[in-house]
DNA sequence: CTCCAATTTTACAACGTTGCATCCCAGTAT
DNA sequence: ATACTGGGATGCAACGTTGTAAAATTGGAG
């Protein structure tokens, strides 16, 4: 059985609540005290309950982060800087998996289990601005994500359209006016989808060049599979293209799979471009051009507002944070053999 | 504030221990109690509080899965199946990463923060058989990996050496003599590479071909870049192989890039096959032949034994549990031009 | 109508911790 | 010598729950 403050307490002849004060770096303890309490602590290898002190408290140290799947690339590196971001705060993750359900997403919300953590970062899949009342816990909320906008919780998010923009921009400045999409979701303004087609239109617009939904494959799903499906589609349709926006960098390597099967060469017939930086896209072949997103700004930030939230439920009205993004020029558009890049 | 057992009680008018009896399903609650109790819980909202929970009975339905980093596909689709395969036990998942960090692995296992669950699924990645002795905390372990053996805490790993054997065996079967190792670890024994690479070699002397040290290239870490290194260097050499045996599917897929740069067909020049059956793997360019390692019987077994050794921790000695593997032809072997599967 | 046994409800004490209030003591000011 | 100050240590209560044991209620038998 583990030791408590009463066993330290007893092997140091003190009082329990003396050996408390040891740990908390109460002010009024003498040295010497603080000295033999510490000894009887190493003697008997006490660790605090933390269980007792979250009762006692009403705060755990812990965070819920609910995300659709792990073993999504995207989702694997978000919880990852989610992850880092929270303990270089002291705060540890743990993760729901949502799937693509939205049942399980409203109940990730409604568990009691919820309140085994001081607060929730959410990226939800299923549910929608239609959605926005539903958002609320037991505990702070982050949301994140493009799904959902104005609800009652702080919102961190990318700069899908500005972003998308800039990618398209990256595409026209390399000469290619013909850009196909890969990825769009029938009727979808807002979300990520949504955003990011809205970022190629402004970028067309911006050119006078005329948007041709010709040219726009849409998915439902933004795997792999789906961008090679689209690009089928794309290629059977006739349609004639010398670039490729992949909305995402899996639907983008899809893409490039069946150009490359169809004889074309990537980036001199059609240069592609995908959207998030997975860190996989810098091996590719070719290395895949993309949008960072700044998903480490976004973990952060999503830490730092909940952390606030946590402290202060209460403090002003719902704030919606962007990241920063960057263009991340690779061999898909601007070709070059540059030689892999190693990064251990 | 949210409702509390008192709270209830006062509402339905009885002593907040029948609360607590409804709520636990204590047999001996009448009818009509129950549902007034039960229309209280309903109208104040009521969710026990876990945290009070886990004090008063010792264990808190959380479990700690401490691994190197999620955004390494093999740990991500791990992490996904032992999250997964908790949730079937009402199970919540913790996740700690170690980086590639001794100190961190050491910390995980002496961290109070370990007592916020009930037991720890560990695969270390820096600590190995000369610390078997150090594998131990306040909570029972699981060991994944193959790094050590013979510890005081259950074990559930991959056959390595069987499946090495046999993915060995599948190049040989069509017809391959020369297969080039990439990922090998310099003097390792036990651990991934030196398992993997001994049943490369007993797969050769069971068809009395005799092992070249000159096409097994040598790595320290397993990313994607160095299995591009490594097959450059094999090239450089002036190696001369009709196949590669990667020892994890990241590597190969490196190596298949290199290979494709220099002008080799795969797989009819070089037959390529891979290890851990990432999801991944289905959609790279040629789709990547590999072992299926059994990820979701590790992950289930090791809840398994989790489970058990939390009901009865000194319940006979530590267990050591292979999983079922399974070999994946994909066009990087047998060829062909199978259309990208489809998963959802 | 009383008594016993079974069923239902309650009271109390933990689990291990921290906040609050108190108490004790030495040193200093009156 | 007495009262005051403040550092240092302590005791008690509480966080919200469950196990144990005891009490209250009920129903049926005598």
């Amino acid at each position: 059985m583990a030791a408590t403050l009463h066993d330290v307490a007893r092997v140091a002849g003190v009082s329990f609540k003396t050996v408390s004060n040891v740990i908390n770096n109460h002010p009024h303890v003498r040295d010497s005290t603080r000295a033999r309490v510490e000894e009887a602590i190493a003697a008997l290898g006490y660790r605090p309950n933390l269980t007792a002190r979250s009762l006692r408290s009403g705060h755990t140290g812990a965070i819920t982060l609910a995300l659709p799947q792990l073993s999504l690339p995207y989702f694997a590196e978000l919880a990852d800087s989610v992850i880092e971001a929270a303990a270089k705060h002291g705060l540890v993750v743990l993760i729901e998996q949502t799937g693509a359900d939205r049942g399980r997403e409203l109940e990730v919300m409604a568990s009691p289990r919820l309140k085994m953590s001081d607060g929730l970062i959410f990226s939800p899949l299923e549910l929608g601005q239609e959605d926005v009342d539903l958002i609320k816990a037991e505990v702070p909320i982050v949301l994140l994500g493009e799904r959902i906008f104005n609800s009652q919780s702080d919102h961190v998010t990318m700069q899908n359209v500005a972003a998308a923009r800039a990618a398209t921009e990256h595409l026209l400045s390399l000469g290619r006016t013909r850009i196909a999409v890969v990825g769009a979701h029938q009727g979808e303004v807002i979300g990520s989808a949504g955003l990011r087609l809205r970022g190629y239109r402004e970028a067309l617009a911006a050119r006078n060049i005329p948007y041709d939904d010709g040219i726009v494959a849409y998915v439902r799903d933004w795997h792999r599979s789906n961008g090679a499906a689209a690009m089928h589609d794309l290629l059977d349709r006739g349609a004639t293209f010398d670039a490729v926006f992949g909305l995402n960098d899996t639907l983008a390597q899809g893409a490039v799979r069946v150009l490359q099967e169809a004889g074309f060469r990537v980036p001199d017939d059609v240069a592609v471009i995908g959207f998030d930086d997975l860190d996989e896209t810098r091996y590719s072949l070719p290395t895949l051009s993309t949008v960072d997103p700044g998903r480490g700004e976004i973990a952060e930030t999503a830490i730092r507002l909940l952390m606030e939230r946590i402290k202060n439920p209460d403090a002003g009205p719902p704030r919606e944070v962007e990241s920063a993004f960057r263009i991340v020029p690779r061999e898909s558009t601007v070709g070059g053999q540059a030689p892999p890049r190693v990064r251990d």
